[in-house]
DNA sequence: CTGCCACTTCAAGTCAACTTGAGGTCAACC
DNA sequence: GGTTGACCTCAAGTTGACTTGAAGTGGCAG
């Protein structure tokens, strides 16, 4: 297995070096030894820095992150919890592409104020239904 | 137009008066006037924090948001800019549903370690790459 | 008319996720 | 063998987004 050196897990990853010695200070990633005083990762730890990459962009928390998936991407959850996770992404998904047709929308529309277009109407109508079930 | 007490917007809205009071502060909604120290809010504020709401979901900090939708929800940029941060949208929509994908699979893959599934390491394959564009 | 309670202000506190600064180390190139 | 540059440690600072605390106010039910 080839290591590579924090620095260049750096530049593939596009996470500072700092953020990396951060997430192994907080075993969301481990480094395998030590080149002189640096860091040396294995491939994996690619691997992982995608998966955190995803999760982060999903809006977990680093915590959830860590408990989501184990060091080599192994799931660290019961099953039913991934799947229950994975349901609230797909909630997510779908505000996501309201939210993407409200502003393709309010580019375009010609109506001069929006409330009064009913493809706006609707969509603010799914967002308002969407956060009362958040809430609850 | 009726009026709403901040405690009833609260209510709807699902975020505290002092979230509200705080979101008024910077400038992001605007209560229309006091019944006796109360604020009262009209009905475009619901649609306000709706898209607060959805912005919030998609990553955007308080300042995107405030500069992308004006106090009525309509556009504060020009048309290309609003189409290009809903193609950046498009782009997190796809890497939300990788992730959704991974989850659900390392949920279900009988596969003693997930680098070995083909299905994963496509998976991952795809949030390297997402990864390195984004950094481009 | 007296409580009560949800609001009010303003400053300070909190939390996650990093970043920065000071002072130090070491492999590699000249 | 000296310089350099990217790393090292550890503590402290920063940013965004709120929340909390203390002290006060005012409409409304009883």
């Amino acid at each position: 297995m080839k290591l590579i050196d924090i620095g260049v897990l750096s530049e593939q990853s596009g996470m500072s070096t700092s953020t990396l010695r951060y997430y192994e200070d907080i075993g969301l990633i481990q480094s395998v030894g030590r080149h002189g005083l640096r860091r040396q990762f294995d491939s994996q730890a690619a691997t992982q820095l995608a998966l955190i990459s995803l999760g982060k962009m999903a809006g977990f928390s680093l915590d959830d992150i860590k408990e989501m998936f184990a060091k080599d991407g192994a799931p660290q959850l019961p099953r039913a919890e991934l799947h229950r996770r994975a349901d609230a992404l797909d909630a997510q998904i779908r505000g996501l592409t309201r939210l993407r047709d409200a502003l393709h929308h309010v580019a375009d529309c010609p109506a001069e104020t929006h409330m009064k277009c009913p493809k706006f109407k609707r969509l603010m109508d799914f967002a308002a239904r969407a956060k009362a079930r958040r809430q609850a």
